[in-house]
DNA sequence: TATGAATGAGGTTTCATTCAT
DNA sequence: CATGAATGAAACCTCATTCAT
């Protein structure tokens, strides 16, 4: 005799919490926190509308929940990028580029940061915990980066702070793009054409080059 | 010779429309639209519930009011900018950057970004409207100073539908950014200061320099 | 020299109450006291909200005097109708009918029961008053010409309280048909054709006949 | 052997909707539909305001349901009586007259015309549906009964259309006055005897006899 | 006297949450 | 565990009434 009889209906009943994460997850992003009705994510989990108080106390609980898996994938797959490597500070800008590719193309995660930034305001400590477990480790991982290429000569002297944003901000704006005007984009960009073309630019922008910049500058 | 006698609690009156519009906006974006409940708007422009239905006959009539009023002198600014010029196309890049960092320095105008994204989940015709209105007529203005940098040789041969894109990015998160993290960020980093650091990056990395990326890689 | 300067500006001035009676009266028929809005009222009379204040202390005070009034005109017409006369009791019949005719000739007299009845339930006052002043005088007067022709043997032995009820029966519906089922009749009857059948059938069937009742039967 | 565990709390359950129309259909009597708070409904079915909700989707649509109900059994009532039978014209009347009597006899029943009649204006299907499904039958029922009484000669030469308006009317007048004066009436005839005299007056005033009307008519 | 912008109490409706089954 | 009927607080909106002009 085995340990339990699991036969699809069992399976089914222990994804359940899962399940019910995705549900809420796709229609918090579609509709926002407020407008989403218990009802709407119970019927798109195929559950009762009371079942989802057995695994998340509040509507409020459920929306956390949602966050911090989300966030609990994103912030392993960013430590394991974060991992020292021997390659030259431009190919492991690279291969952050790479990791990010990699989580804004599961349509999943990445509409987490469209769900922090609509919902900062009536979550106050949202803002908060994402910048801090994500935002600060984030920019401070592509910071390192930057300030070790600077030290090395291999690329210009920049501010680190500054570049780290400049380098994290189109793969955000992609990400956020993709769940608002997706729909009605007439000429798309594919995200990867957009990031490799993204990383190019910065790498070039950063190299140090002749004087400072090209034509009759100041600002 | 005045044109009327405006004693000061008529000049009240016909400002009204135009402080309620200021009101929402802030309750709006702070709150989201379905979060935001009249009476915090009403009491935010110092009228009672009851008055805001003299101006606009819903929720929802109020919400598409402060984006029209947004848009209107968002449009303008970016046709006054459209205007054709001598100037080269770096420096084209450089005012229309310029004219960014004015609208985002203006935390009114600056907040649209994010009451589009947060809130075209629940109005359908919103990303539509915006995207035609807003984007493309801003990227369609980036795509052509670029396509013309490339033309005249300023530029080496890019994709500027691409391009446009990485131009604007980091100015949409910077005005997102400001409503959604300016509270809670530890070292903030000021929007001019970022601005300037982006357009010099980004026409470094357009010059048509030696080979295609400095270093070894290809990605 | 006069006495005045009425040039049509002052006469309608002077008018005022009486108009905006008229137009209370009107919507109060067509929608209920309840559904009825003051604008509207002021709308239909010509003159601003706040006018109607300055006539009539509030709705309710202005819904009672237009029943007032309306009660005025109709009673004082009862009460010329119930002098004594010479005549028989058939003729006095026919010349009760006759006035109740004029009444409910008058599209705006012939309203006032639907009035009545259809807002009793919100003025408690209102049923007991009408029944009062109109139902309990108006039954009474052709009570007494009932009775009256039974005791000179022009009508057969009857209840004058009961063939009260029944000859007033379908004039008070006719006028509440009127106002309620004019719009969406297709084959409408005259309401002077319906009276004058009315009163024949009713003077036949009170006359002093051979048996009791035509054919066979009992009850 | 039972069909199911009905242990009167599940009967109670069951029983609902049925409740809910029999305190909207009296509040809405009583009120009028403007008049009546949803909440009032709620207290008196013995339910909370949001249960209403479960059944009816508005104040509009429980008010038209209440009707239907209504109309449902007097349409059936009505059609009952419609069939043919060997009977004279005379006691063809005098069934109707009962089944009327029938109808009026049960106070929610009664209380049907006048609920059309006051709220017709805020509700403009109402009046013509209720003519057509209601108005129009019943006259239509009556009108063949008199055709056919003045075809055999029972009756004299009259307009059925005409007459038949007349014989409804003391018995919808019945109808509305019990719910309109019930209450301050002080002399009150019962509703079968008022109908019974109605039926002998109206039979009498119908039958073929001698001249025209008795003494000296034209109006 | 007349106006109509402003007010806010009160009504309809929604929906997060509970609990008996 | 799962359900969904029931609840009632809270939000949107209307409209009788007031009052500065």
């Amino acid at each position: 005799m085995e340990d339990a009889p699991p036969p699809a209906a069992r399976r089914r009943k222990e994804a359940r919490p899962q399940e019910v994460l995705e549900a809420a997850l796709d229609t918090f992003v579609g509709r926002g926190f407020a407008a989403t009705r218990m009802e709407d994510v119970a019927r798109r989990a195929g559950v009762a509308k009371g079942t989802l108080y057995l695994y998340y106390a509040s509507k409020e609980a459920l929306f956390e929940a949602v966050v911090q898996a989300m966030l609990g994938t994103t912030i392993a797959r960013l430590e394991g990028d974060l991992g020292e490597s021997p390659l030259s500070a431009g190919d492991r800008l690279r291969a952050v580029a790479q990791g990010m590719a990699g989580i804004i193309g599961d349509p999943r995660r990445a509409a987490l940061p469209k769900l922090v930034i609509a919902n900062a305001g009536s979550f106050p400590g949202l803002a908060r915990f994402y910048y801090r477990e994500v935002v600060c480790r984030g920019l401070g991982l592509i910071g390192r980066i930057l300030a070790h290429g600077v030290a090395t000569g291999e690329f210009r002297a920049i501010d680190p702070t500054v570049h780290a944003r400049l380098f994290v901000a189109p793969v955000l704006m992609g990400a956020v793009w993709q769940t608002t005007f997706a729909a009605v984009e007439e000429t798309s960009v594919p995200p990867a054409d957009l990031l490799h073309a993204h990383v190019e630019l910065f790498l070039r922008g950063l190299a140090p080059g002749a004087a400072d910049a090209p034509a009759g500058e100041r600002s």
